[in-house]
DNA sequence: TGAATAGTGTCTGTGAGACAATATAGG
DNA sequence: CCTATATTGTCTCACAGACACTATTCA
């Protein structure tokens, strides 16, 4: 009954949205093997530190981005024989979402840290790149019947930045009628009482209510 | 960089639908600790056999049930301080359907495995109790929007025993012609060409076309 | 014919899609 | 007023809920 345990690990695909597009925060690998190459955060369970896995994977973003994401969600566990050259190994995948502005940014001059537009990846350690479009077809469905990716937006947004967000995720345009009736009918967001001007009329600022995180819609909109 | 690995493993929860009841399949375990309880099967990889965390689940439960589970999906890992009394432990769980007459049917004398009615659960072992808690909201959801739940059927089954299973999972009855307009207008089934007798008119029995594996309706039964 | 079960017709209500119309800001 | 962006009005259509009705078997 002694068989080899296979190394097991937490990664975390960080999602968040600026200037209009989705972002993906990658860090660079420090250790063998693939040292060097950009990697997904994670790491592997500290027992002495962490009560639970999501404990560990918290750990693991606080210490990349300075704050605990907004929304952090259980993916996939993927486990065989060839994802690591090391041999059997798991990775226990997490799907998270962050205000970018709510970061300690990654700066540029200190490179072992960066957000990257998610079509612009770079080749990526194991099988990284997998979990990540894994994690994008996710977050697209969720941008179907709930507005949780609205968890990648700062604190306040307006209406259109949301909608944005969601045609970005889904990879068409939406109706704004059929967008904005069912967040209001089913009461999601919260008005903050501030507008941002741009150009035109002002937006309304809103934030995301309590309720907003576990709401479903029970009709999608259409794919 | 030599932490205490958490010891990995798999469980499955497994669910047929019999005799109008979802039954889910239960071992007892012949080791420490817990050894005499009943349990979710699973057990550890086995890296020299396995080639990914799918097909270590799929051998343990084709050791248990004598064949293949129709429908084997990833539910949940859970990981943590407290559910092993030996430490840290991660469990990655996967749900599973399949029709009891396929099963090579665990004999009620040799009692190391039993298929047992969802409310008439024993006291398990670790949080197994939690998991298929877990794994039956998950399958109430898709109940909602697929029939996939219809793998828990034999090969051939009648609208009112798909139904009859969905309403135990919803846990409410359904409107017969809602439930049957979706399923032909999306093209789910195939019909077999034979009837069954019952009483009554007979009924046309129907089995699962691949489509339904997948097929998610764009809108949700009520809850 | 009557009981039992299978299967259909059809009306209503809800909410998404489409798109036009109105509202509010700064030149 | 003109342009730009935000917000609302409203028509249509697809589909779930409700429930009555017809169909097919056996006794």
């Amino acid at each position: 009954m002694d068989f080899k345990n296979p190394l097991t690990t937490v990664d975390s695909v960080v999602f968040t949205y600026e200037s209009g597009e989705l972002q993906v925060l990658l860090v660079k690998r420090n250790l063998e093997p693939m040292a060097g190459m950009w990697a997904l955060p994670g790491g592997i369970v500290d027992t002495d530190q962490d009560t639970d896995l999501r404990a560990t994977t918290m750990r693991k973003l606080i210490e990349k981005t300075g704050v605990a994401p907004s929304y952090l969600d259980q993916l996939i566990s993927v486990g065989n024989a060839t994802r690591d050259p090391r041999g059997w190994s798991i990775t226990v995948v997490y799907s998270a979402l962050i205000a970018k502005e709510a970061c300690r940014t990654p700066s540029d001059a200190v490179s072992s840290v960066k957000w990257t537009p998610v079509d612009q990846l770079p080749e990526l350690a194991f099988d990284h790149a997998e979990l990540i479009d894994t994690a994008l077809e996710r977050m697209k469905q969720r941008a179907l019947y709930s507005i949780t990716p609205g968890y990648a937006l700062p604190e306040e947004f307006t209406l259109a930045e949301l909608q944005k967000l969601h045609e970005t995720l889904i990879g068409k345009p939406l109706q704004k009628r059929s967008f904005r009736r069912r967040i209001q009918q089913a009461g999601l967001l919260i008005d903050s009482g501030r507008k941002r001007k741009e150009g035109g009329r002002p937006a309304t600022l809103y934030r995301l209510s309590e309720a907003s995180r576990d709401y479903n819609f029970v009709r999608n909109l259409e794919e």
